[in-house]
DNA sequence: AACTATTCATAATT
DNA sequence: TAATTATGAATAGTT
């Protein structure tokens, strides 16, 4: 179809390559949407161009982005596996953490202690008795200072008398706000558990892991 | 091109839309293998009859999911990006979850109590207070039961007499671990950080959330 | 970019 | 379902 037959071999000439690939470029996206409507066909058709320029053909019923997914299921070819595996491992190595973590604030607040053993036990509460004397030493130290500066504030600034320091007010809100009963650690619990991990739905090239 | 011109609207005969879709669907395949040797083009194309049959045709340089990657790249779609903001969030999530409870349990062993303020140390201090008694009455719960059970055990099996039992060692290997120094926590941090999240390197449409 | 002379793809037919 | 063939479409070379 041209003046005279070609051999189907790389166009050596840039222009005239350009050129064909111009012209084959809308016929072949012309074939491309005719097969959709005669054959009510679902088509994707992405096309670079030597010099890198992309063009892409995709049937109106559905998106590139359904075919990619039907491609993969029919394929067999897990296109994002790789990326895929690693963060849902190492989503899975936080929460092993969090658990951790969690069990382990919970035991020093004095729950979910069933578990131990009193070798446990015993290391635990010797580990807590220390961390309450270094707790105390800190505040000892923090009230000391506090009570430096606001000497040296009314020494300095003589007219401006600083009044109110509400000694009894215990709040601990900043990083615990757990100690009468409700424990705030619950606003730290991961949302439903897996997001949504369930909707690519990869019938059996699904890559969930346990 | 044919016995006669047709219109390009839906085969409603099922065979025919059949035997039609085979043949130009050969076609299109030919023709995306004389554009990409012709014109050195980089094509995926993929077809799904209305039957479901699925063909795909790509250019021997390249795979399809280098296709599908350069397409994201160019056409500035995001085919993935759902998933991945839902599992990135989630695990900024996790992260975020994982440095507060790292903090606390710090805080709770008396190390990084810089950052408090006098009320908060004052809060804390009490609440661990009442925890340490909490692990104090558990631990002599736990021990009167030990004792009772070896006294049963002593009773019931007369000859096999139990000794040894090492009332010095306060070991808390089991959660904890870390009473002398090198805490075990670190054992719980994770990995580099970002295992790989960078390798998709999505230049301009990176989605990688802060 | 537009124009043909050809070759090619394929609709209808067998 | 698979070949055949008449016809329209695609396009290589030219302007």
């Amino acid at each position: 179809m041209g003046r005279g037959k070609i051999e189907i071999k790389k166009i050596e000439n840039p222009t005239n390559r350009q050129v064909t690939y111009s012209k084959r470029r809308a016929g072949i996206m012309k074939k491309a949407k005719e097969i959709t409507v005669l054959c009510d066909a679902e088509v994707s058709l992405i096309m670079f161009s030597s010099t890198g320029k992309f063009s892409e053909y995709c049937s109106p019923s559905t998106e590139t982005k359904k075919v990619f997914d039907r491609y993969q299921q029919l394929s067999g070819i897990n296109l994002w596996s790789a990326q895929y595996e690693k963060m849902q491992n190492t989503l899975n190595h936080l929460k092993e953490i969090n658990h951790k973590l969690r069990r382990e604030v919970r035991q020093r607040m004095g729950e979910d202690l069933e578990g131990l053993d009193i070798k446990e036990l015993r290391g635990l509460e010797q580990n807590m008795d220390e961390a309450l004397k270094l707790v105390r030493n800190r505040k000892l130290k923090n009230s000391q200072e506090t009570h430096r500066n606001l000497m040296h504030e009314m020494e300095v600034v003589e007219d401006h008398t600083v009044f109110g320091f509400d000694d009894d007010s215990s709040n601990y809100e900043g990083v615990l706000a757990l100690a009468n009963g409700g424990s705030h650690m619950y606003a730290f619990r991961v949302q439903p558990s897996h997001p949504n991990l369930h909707e690519m739905g990869y019938g059996p090239h699904d890559l969930r892991l346990a």
